[in-house]
DNA sequence: CTGGGTGCAAACTCTTTGCATTCGG
DNA sequence: CCGAATGCAAAGAGTTTGCACCCAG
């Protein structure tokens, strides 16, 4: 099966790398949605679906959240505030190796802290 | 406000705990439901968000998949397979303290590694 | 041309909520 | 008793899917 270059996968991908945030699927949609109201809710899942699975975008585990994606693939750790639910990047983070995988082939690690954010502690955590 | 002990809380406490695996709210809803009938859904999800709140479960976040939990809240890290989507426990890995915490009050720190799990990875990956 | 991609709407799954009822302390 | 906790059903999110039409290669 050959992937085909369209419009609205360029929207996509160019949308969610202009951003420093971390949307949810449903907030890059609606922003999408803001400039380009012709793209439809299945088609952002999709893209984005289809993007995570090809490694260009990554799409993030947080605890307690729905799923985030993350235009920059680079190596990096994300924290994720308790009060207000915002996602931030952080430097990448060096992690022990581990000394017994349970026989699984690992390829990948992700590390999220949580916490208080700036603004969250201002306003009286 | 003073929380009661109920039945349902000690049924559903003590099936968490009695699990090796990290099911989610469904999954767990329905090994709770096949045994005691009268529990319902919304029971179980009110109670697995307090005994969260609480610290007395965990509430696992894990790239890809929804919110699962895990009745050992002792430190330790999860690695969830890309096949499967089944998650384990591994041992607690040592990572690097940040040097910039973004401003952010830092509470938690979680490692999710991915991978291929050895049921999959003999089924031909 | 051809079949991968899209848009739309309907379907599904997971989760939360309002409300009357129950029962733990 | 009193009000926290429950069960039920209905409502709300987020996400997926079937299908006809469209357009990139």
């Amino acid at each position: 099966m050959t992937t085909r270059n369209t419009l609205q996968k360029e929207i996509i991908r160019s949308t969610l790398c202009s951003l420093k945030s971390h949307p949810t699927a449903p907030m890059l949609y609606e922003l999408i949605h803001e400039k380009h109201p012709t793209i439809s809710r299945s088609t952002v899942y999709r893209v984005l679906g289809q993007m995570a699975e090809e490694g260009e975008v990554l799409r993030l585990g947080v605890a307690g959240s729905d799923n985030r994606y993350d235009g920059d693939t680079a190596d990096h750790s994300h924290i994720r505030c308790y009060v207000c639910d915002r996602v931030d990047d952080l430097p990448a983070v060096t992690v022990s190796a581990l000394s017994d995988t349970g026989g699984y082939l690992v390829e990948n690690c992700s590390v999220v802290y949580s916490g208080v954010c700036p603004d969250c502690r201002s306003t009286g955590e």
